[in-house]
DNA sequence: ACCATTACGCTACTGCGAGTAGCGCAATTA
DNA sequence: TAATTGCGCTACTCGCAGTAGCGTAATGGT
């Protein structure tokens, strides 16, 4: 989300984003996603909103960038195929199901639906490195890994948005058996 | 959608709801789930924006009650279990697939976010029948049908919110083929 | 020391869409 | 004929995303 030509004279970027992404992570927690809004984000983290501006082009952006840093990337661990798609599938329902996390993340894949900006910054800032991941520690076709990541997040997420709450881990279980019937 | 009490005095109704669905789901059409606002849907289909309020709560109720139209029952036909689980995934992913309905569904999922009462609407009026539907054909136990159509549905949406199409039909087989393994 | 340059905070704005209020009129039932 | 309810219309309120412009702070270059 950086410009693209960090300059070189001027006063330098104060160190904000730990702070901004905290205060998000909260607001989002406390107010939901449409209740935290920039103002009060920009309140809570001590900080102009015109400064958020400066660095995000928008809410959506800054929500994503947001979960990038709180997910890091995926572990790819396990003795076997099997046990590497089981961990990796609960380490995202994991990931998802963290208070504030989930709502985020399913509000900047609403916003998404309806700005294309944000969705590329979606698909190739968050999906891509996580496909790339999994596909070199798997070794199937990119459609594949894509579909895993389809079913794998869809499920989750719609789960979220029809109940409003994380899925339960029986559930992620039973899902995981689901899948590795396909990719174990 | 309707009130509770159905009025006996008075000036009945005049029958706008085909009217309405038809210019609802032409102006997400053209326009997008944010772009078709209620003014413009309520001159899509040449009605004042009150009276799109007095028959439903809210933008989001308004479209789901449209989904709900143009959906229709789950066709639950085919000659063995696996059968109609396949047939009814291509239903559903057509139509999602249809012009309009796909961004229509993920519009109205993604204000359901934030909104605990068109939560409801979406999960009692509309996961609701098609959940009793499916269990009444394949004998599942609910909470199985529930993850099924959290797999399916969720998949689609995600597919749909990533990159804007809908799905192609080979990664709905491949779809299908996985989803067959375990409730085949 | 002194620019030029860039960041930050602040106040004040624009733009737009969801949802509401109240009026006059139309269409029913009792 | 009176009461009641629906419709169209105009005109609002409210809240939030995003922007403009200013004064000031912090840096590097000369």
């Amino acid at each position: 989300m950086q410009a693209t030509t960090p300059p070189t004279a001027g006063r330098p970027r104060s160190d904000l984003n730990a702070t901004v992404f905290a205060a998000t992570l909260r607001s989002v927690r406390e107010l939901g996603y449409a209740g935290a809004t920039m103002d009060r984000i920009a309140t809570a983290a001590g900080v102009a909103k015109t400064t958020l501006y400066r660095r995000w082009p928008s809410k959506g952006a800054l929500i994503a960038d947001c979960l990038l840093d709180a997910f890091g990337p995926v572990p790819l661990t396990g003795a076997d195929r099997g046990e590497v798609v089981a961990s990796a599938i609960r380490w995202i329902a994991a990931k998802i199901s963290a208070p504030g996390a989930g709502a985020a993340f399913a509000g900047v894949f609403s916003d998404a639906i309806n700005d294309p900006s944000l969705r590329e910054i979606l698909s190739k800032r968050f999906q891509e490195p996580y496909r790339v991941a999994v596909q070199d520690a798997l070794g199937e076709p990119d459609d594949r890994v894509l579909l895993l990541i389809d079913v794998v997040t869809g499920t989750l997420l719609h789960r979220m948005g029809m109940t409003g709450e994380p899925m339960a881990d029986a559930d992620v279980e039973a899902m995981i058996d689901m899948v590795l019937r396909t990719f174990g």
